[in-house]
DNA sequence: TCATTTTTTGACGATTCGTCACTTTTTGAC
DNA sequence: GTCAAAAAGTGACGAATCGTCAAAAAATGA
């Protein structure tokens, strides 16, 4: 690697610091609870000092963002890994982006705040670059799935493009979070398990542009509890443990 | 009607002029642009003043989200008095809620805002309650439709529940549109109509849980075209209209 | 050891919030 | 028309937070 001098390992770690305790600050408070000198006071340096890392409290939030969302292209990397046809993997995305989700569900909320036109103004191009290029790896794990399943004919699209299809997902699955996280009463509803509900609309999606092996060819619920158990059992340990002391 | 006294009639005369004011704002210096010492120079109003009708600023911008839910519910409204099959007035609503999002994409995004968790801490609960019913409203409209399918025996559902298709209906448009606010660069994609492809979507989804009539039994441009035409003529004016000079 | 460079600091001006003591206007009894 | 009580309106104020910058402290190396 890169030799770094002492005084850049030290500069990095405390950078490591302030997003640190930056982000335990965000999630106690929120984004107005969270102000800059609370972070200079938590981190026991000077406002001064915190401005030579971050231009902004708008740039401290977005690296917050960008670390969440490079967990979740992480997710997404270990699910284009999953053994098994292109559809599978598509599952496995799925999977993943609910279990993102729920899992950092405050940065998910933050990161859809940032993509609003107001936020958007306070923050700089360079930060909102950063942040699409991750979102464009994310999207690029499902594009090659996609590219995949046509390559072995598992997916012949007639009046539609790949990039629409993965639209059309990429809305519900989007969407359905969204959702989910703006306490909406959906078990009033009578939606107990959204994410089922969710996962159970985009088979017959899929389904319905004859993406091989079709639902009924195939026995997704094992599918599904591989994803579980192979890819993201630690995930999963976490999201329900959290729920319990919640 | 109830009969008011001159000082209530002009009270809510003011409050209608700080709100009309408030949009202006809003629209044009987005939430943080958006002060009550300039609401109060705007209406030449004393801030005290501005401070008898809402408690806080974000309780102005609770009532500008209220107005605009409001529009979007009288809208949803007109869809449901299309005359045609439950599924033709899905597809209206579907069309209500793509022009919705466009002609008003400043108050939809905040009203995604509103229901982050951080933003929430700062609004009383008898404001969301009332957003809350707003969107409840909305929301009955597509229950009756969908109920109404299912008297008629257009829609037959198996394993799933109304509530459940309607979760997964609503969950792509709104996904869809906070995708397409976020500026996400999806002409870049090869996307050139989003709500067209959107439109696909659910009338893919639509087809594969049975709702009569079927796409390949029905004329459906012909039914988006009456739509466009005898619904919201003048919603699609005003939104293309507002594309040109932008 | 000490002058120079680098880093850190926190006081500061600016902005905005929501409040409240004071001023102005309105009301209605005489 | 007058005047005192009630209602409505005002804007200066304290508090919080932002981002800046001159001065202090620390590190460097001749």
């Amino acid at each position: 690697m890169t030799q770094l001098t002492r005084k850049q390992r030290d500069f990095q770690a405390r950078e490591s610091l302030i997003l640190d305790v930056s982000a335990e600050l965000f999630e106690q408070f929120g984004y107005f609870g969270l102000s800059m000198d609370r972070i200079a006071q938590a981190v026991e340096y000077s406002k001064g000092t915190i401005y030579q890392h971050f231009q902004s409290k708008e740039e401290v939030l977005c690296a917050l963002c960008a670390r969440s969302m490079r967990v979740q292209q992480q997710m997404f990397q270990k699910a284009t890994q999953f053994v098994g046809h292109p559809r599978e993997k598509m599952c496995a995305i799925l999977v993943a982006h609910q279990l993102y989700t729920h899992l950092y569900a405050r940065e998910f909320n933050h990161v859809q705040m940032i993509k609003t036109a107001s936020i958007r103004q306070k923050i700089p191009e360079s930060s909102q670059q950063a942040l699409a290029e991750i979102e464009d790896q994310c999207l690029q794990r499902i594009v090659n799935i996609v590219a995949e399943a046509i390559e072995c004919q598992d997916l012949v699209l007639e009046d539609m493009t790949p990039q629409e299809l993965i639209f059309g997902l990429w809305s519900i699955a989007q969407g359905s979070s969204v959702i989910m996280l703006s306490d909406t009463p959906l078990e009033e509803m009578g939606i107990e398990q959204p994410d089922l509900v969710i996962r159970a609309h985009c088979m017959r999606l899929l389904d319905v542009y004859g993406w091989q092996p079709l639902s009924h060819q195939w026995d997704y619920e094992q599918t599904y509890h591989r994803i579980e158990t192979e890819l993201f059992i630690e995930e999963l340990s976490r999201f329900t443990s959290g729920d319990q002391h919640d």
